[in-house]
DNA sequence: GCGACAG
DNA sequence: ATCTTGTCGC
């Protein structure tokens, strides 16, 4: 089998050819409010794993009550492990299935990852927003790359990709452009669904703590 | 070449 | 992410 080097990491051809992907994705990313309506529903997915078997839930918010709409559970197979800057591969198959089973329609996707602060301006949340056509913002825990000016936004490339998020006394979040929509308007939505003593959007927090449960539930 | 590296 | 004990701080 032939293999490339990525990022300090051997990797099978397949790796090299997701690379491709990624970049015609990218060219496709739209970092403009569409539709340029307001956004009240917005939808939290995350994913817990256990013996190679992925649990996921996605959480249906409204934004101005915060009230829980709906909510769904799904489990199936890990394909693909974790590389850095190729999380896609390992975590859009259960998102991209748990929103059949959604009843309501969503106006904007939140994601546990990034959005357009990546190597190769295609996270996880940039590549599920182009599939599925719809808006997205990455939301990520920690930082994948680029450098943060004293602003707190992120440049990678040249490009202001991103933003670090701090709320004092607690660790910073990373939110970056997914899809359909401005930096600008993803940092004013994240902030206003990040409850005052909390650090994770509430669509997100209450995803994780949902995919967790489900994968303990199992024996 | 070395280190860093979403979940 | 997950595994996993005690320990430090408020």
């Amino acid at each position: 089998m032939s293999n490339s080097t990525v990022s300090g990491n051997t990797t099978s051809h397949y790796l090299a050819a997701t690379i491709n992907v990624q970049s015609e994705i990218a060219k496709k990313v739209i970092s403009e409010n569409i539709p340029n309506k307001e956004i009240i529903y917005i939808c939290g997915v995350d994913v817990a794993y256990r013996n190679n078997i992925a649990y996921c839930s996605a959480v249906l918010m409204n934004k101005n009550s915060m009230e829980v709409k709906e909510s769904v559970n799904i489990t199936l197979s890990v394909k693909h492990p974790y590389v850095p800057s190729f999380f896609m591969l390992r975590e859009s198959e259960a998102i991209i299935n748990i929103l059949k089973p959604l009843k309501n329609r969503f106006d904007l996707l939140l994601i546990d990852g990034h959005g357009v602060l990546h190597p190769r301006r295609c996270g996880l949340a940039s590549y599920i927003g182009v599939i599925i056509d719809s808006p997205t913002i990455g939301v990520a825990k920690s930082i994948l790359c680029g450098s943060v000016n004293a602003d707190h936004f992120i440049d990678v490339d040249g490009v202001i990709s991103g933003f670090k998020m701090i709320k004092e006394k607690k660790k910073p979040i990373y939110i970056s452009v997914g899809h359909k929509i401005n930096l600008v308007n993803a940092i004013r939505i994240v902030k206003q669904l990040v409850k005052p003593e909390e650090r994770i959007p509430e669509p997100l927090r209450l995803a994780d703590i949902y995919s967790k449960a489900l994968a303990n539930s199992v024996p």
